[in-house]
RNA sequence: GUGGAAGUAGCUCAGCUGGUUAGAGCAUCAGAUUGUGGUUCUGAGGGUCGAGGGUUCGAAUCCCUUCUUCCACCCCA
């Protein structure tokens, strides 16, 4: 009897272990590049942890269990509340700021589709503990900066990037009250996603007042900075606050990857200030990534009230994105790296062939040579489809004591004495 | 949760309106080749046709159920 493997997941064979490598390794290494520190945490957390900030129909799309113990637990779907739960344990001893980095498995019960998946990977970037914009242009800078090691252009990518706290203060500015605000971000996250005739209904239903709802979509319309006018105090020091988040894109190089986009408000509760998602420009992708500044939420886990921005990026989407931009060669990530393979030419040097790949492994150096044996046309043929770089040859000239070492890729090979290619080994 | 399409060898697919023992290419393994690899030639293994049930003398083929995949909704942390 055949099992087959779990609705939306994916077997990560030798090839598709590269690929996801590639993608993993690339995030890490911009990480680091940053000065971010990487962490991470436990694949399963109290259910609990997930209901503070969501919504039963988040509950819902949870991979639940209940333990030996009764304790009622759910394999983590996002990584902030394991974050934040983390950050709070010793937020009195950690140096602020905080710049952590993971790239946590995560599973969603949800129907799998294109670039969604039950099971994936997502690369999350935050700073806790510094309540400047820099800290968000920093994580943005990151993200970007990765995209760009990829191969990925302006051309190809764009941030769309918004405030939660200028839209806040315009839509009260617009005669909104703070309890009709989170209907009203739900719905303004639809507007690129539904028909303009749905998006008008919608909106009619959560705002009845015509007045109120013109002035909203006039500040919806807006296709720059410059076209809104917030009149009150905390809505201009929002404005200055995101005109200083474009100019420090600017500084950073990456100016011509953003965009100010009003229409960016992210469906989730806890974002306060900067929102931003990054898309293909060709659109036809949901978005590669998504973040912004949520400075309430570790006070929501119990800790205090510490200021924090930070981004998630998952892999599937990522990946269609780079195969469809010709950026991902499978036939180019290898799924091993050989620096030798030991071939032998008479079956007397069968255990000598055993014997001197070990030593080459003691010496730090891959190397691998053949169970099957065979004729040394049959074992180079293997020492070739291995991809190692060189071959090393016993034969006859071993009674005196000397070897043949050839590289792979130009057939060039030369005779070494058995002592000076152990010699080698140790150089490096 | 809703709707559409599809499941035949490890992969890509043939298999006409039901009719002998279900095929091909690639891949794998073995041999041609006992001191030199990417070529070529020969051969082999591998499928209860996604699973279960039904119709029929007879089902990969027709019907029902279910699972999985892909796509579009809902949702998207």
């Amino acid at each position: 009897m055949k099992i087959p493997a779990v609705k939306g997941t994916r077997d990560f064979y030798p090839p598709q272990m590269a690929v996801r490598n590639f993608i993993v390794e690339g995030w890490k290494a911009a990480s680091r590049r940053s000065g971010f520190e990487e962490y991470d945490g436990p694949i399963f957390e109290y259910l609990s942890m997930y209901q503070i900030k969501s919504g039963e129909e988040i509950v819902e799309q949870l991979f639940s269990l209940t333990d030996r113990g009764g304790r009622q637990l759910a394999i983590r779907p996002e990584m902030t509340p394991t974050l934040a739960r983390m950050v709070n344990q010793q937020i009195h001893t950690l140096p602020r700021p905080i710049k952590w980095f993971s790239v946590p498995r995560l599973c969603r019960a949800e129907r799998p589709q294109k670039g969604r998946l039950r099971e994936f990977f997502q690369w999350n970037l935050d700073i806790v503990g510094a309540e400047d914009v820099l800290a968000d242009a920093e994580v943005i800078f990151c993200a970007v900066d990765y995209l760009r090691s990829t191969g990925l252009t302006a051309q190809d990518i764009v941030v769309r990037l918004s405030s939660r706290r200028l839209l806040a203060a315009l839509l009260k500015e617009a005669g909104a009250s703070e309890e009709q605000l989170a209907a009203i971000y739900g719905v303004l996250d639809k507007k690129a996603k539904v028909p303009a005739e749905a998006f008008e209904a919608m909106l009619q239903e959560a705002v009845p007042s015509d007045q109120m709802r013109g002035r909203i979509l006039q500040v919806m319309n807006s296709r720059s900075l410059d076209e809104l006018e917030p009149k009150t105090s905390e809505g201009r020091e929002a404005m200055e606050e995101l005109r200083r988040l474009f100019a420090l894109l600017d500084l950073m190089g990456i100016g011509e990857y953003a965009q100010f986009d009003i229409g960016v408000v992210r469906g989730l509760a806890y974002y306060t200030g900067v929102v931003y998602e990054i898309y293909d420009r060709g659109a036809s992708l949901r978005a590669i990534c998504g973040g912004g500044r949520y400075d309430n939420l570790l006070r929501d886990f119990g800790g205090p009230a510490v200021s924090a921005t930070g981004m998630g990026m998952g892999d599937c989407v990522l990946e269609i994105l780079l195969r469809e931009k010709g950026l991902l060669k499978d036939e180019n990530l290898p799924t091993r790296r050989l620096d030798y393979y030991v071939v032998f030419a008479g079956e007397q040097w069968a255990s000598e062939v055993v014997r001197l790949a070990a030593q080459i492994r003691l010496a730090g150096w891959a190397c691998d040579f053949s169970y099957k044996g065979g004729n040394l046309g049959k074992q180079l043929k293997q020492a070739d489809q291995s991809g190692a770089e060189r071959a090393v040859l016993l034969g006859q000239e071993y009674t005196a004591g000397k070897l043949v070492v050839k590289e792979m890729k130009s057939g060039r090979q030369e005779e070494v004495s058995r002592e000076d290619f152990l010699a080698s080994l140790k150089r490096v």
